[in-house]
DNA sequence: TACATTTATTGAACATGTTCAATAATCATG
DNA sequence: CATGATTATTGAACATGTTCAATAAATGTA
């Protein structure tokens, strides 16, 4: 490994593990690198951000959430309890972070930030959560039609982007109610997948599905 | 008036022009209290943070929307009709802050600031949004569930509160995917009504509108 | 090897939100 | 009015993310 390689590693290193001791706003770049043992303007030789330095730790978290999921999303076959396993892994990946969730937050919300999920930039681990929820789904016994098939993974992740923001504000224990919630919705996510197949229902959710589209373009 | 309130509202008024014109970074404490006059450490002596001077600008906006909206209302007691013109109206009392949206949004975010649409600091200017859309949903003629009724308008402002959120992130010219995501989901909710009367769909709906009230304590 | 060019690294500087001790202005009260 | 207390105001200081000109180290080339 070159030198420059070496650099690079320690100061991401150093970074991830101050984030995750320290928070968002307490990890100072002054802090890093001192720990890292360099001067400051060279930690911006190599990211050219502070929010540069989160997207590493977005991509753990992504990676653990799959790890997290990937047995047991292998125990059944029903749709309700797979989106819920995934739902719940997806808060179990985030735990270690809520105190200082709040910082990562305002970090990553901005349209120009690094590590907005929607943004340009995060399309890696934005594919891999839509991927890990397409899963959720392929997995599914139930029967679902096939238009709703296709956009239910995207679907999916939107509704778990809403659901850790919701997390975010979760004073709660153990974020509890953030399980909760996660749970109930899942569950009644599940019981309306057969009224899909009703007459009356079928056009309102094509018309659901069609503006969801055209929004997302 | 004292001259103690003579200092708090050039304050704000400068602050407040300054936002509009130059948006929420490029307006700077020591510009403020330049142009009003006063010195930095003044201006902190009547705001605590610079969140607080933008609290007055999230009631302007509420009040213009209450105004913009009045009027329209009286055209139709159609709930799609009425749905839709209150989130046109509520984009139209925003249009002038969309470039700079994404710092009001950033400062918004944070659950611990001052202007967090869900924090209690921002109490008054929600309960005049959330009452708005009560106006909605109390002068429509259409024929919708007590339980619904009664949960319908702290449902809508949230939704608003997504648009809003949508609408930050929209770059389309005047917004216009975001006033088409309006109407669209408008009409689709409109048309939703008349199928919460059926009895497979009321299960889902009671189950739907407890989960949002568990989750809202 | 000597030299030129590219790549890394440094440390000081800047702008900004915020804090605070010092000072001025105002006010209440004898 | 005089004086002590309260309220306003100031300006310098601090911490932080970021920038940048200067310098060192590495690398390629003759």
């Amino acid at each position: 490994m070159g030198k420059s390689e070496l650099t690079r590693q320690k100061i991401t290193e150093t970074a991830l593990a101050s984030f995750r001791e320290r928070g968002y706003e307490q990890t100072t770049l002054r802090l890093i690198a001192g720990e890292a043992g360099i001067s400051v303007g060279n930690a911006y030789y190599y990211f050219p951000t502070k929010n540069h330095l989160v997207q590493e730790l977005y991509l753990r978290v992504q990676t653990e959430h799959r790890q997290n999921v990937a047995a047991a999303l292998r125990s059944t076959t029903d749709f309700a309890s797979r989106l819920e396993i995934a739902l719940l892994a997806g808060l179990d990946a985030l735990a270690p972070y809520h105190d200082s969730a709040p910082g990562f937050l305002q970090a990553a919300i901005s349209p120009t930030s690094a590590v907005n999920p929607f943004g340009p930039d995060s399309a890696a681990p934005r594919e891999m959560a839509i991927a890990l929820f397409r899963d959720v789904v392929d997995g599914s016994s139930n029967t679902i039609p096939a238009a709703l098939r296709e956009q239910l993974p995207e679907l999916l992740w939107m509704a778990f982007m809403g659901l850790a923001l919701y997390w975010v504000y979760d004073a709660s224990p153990d974020q509890r109610r953030s399980r909760r919630l996660a749970s109930r919705a899942s569950r009644l996510l599940g019981s309306l997948i057969p009224l899909t197949r009703l007459p009356f229902v079928k056009g309102p959710l094509a018309e659901l599905l069609d503006m969801v589209r055209e929004a997302r373009l």
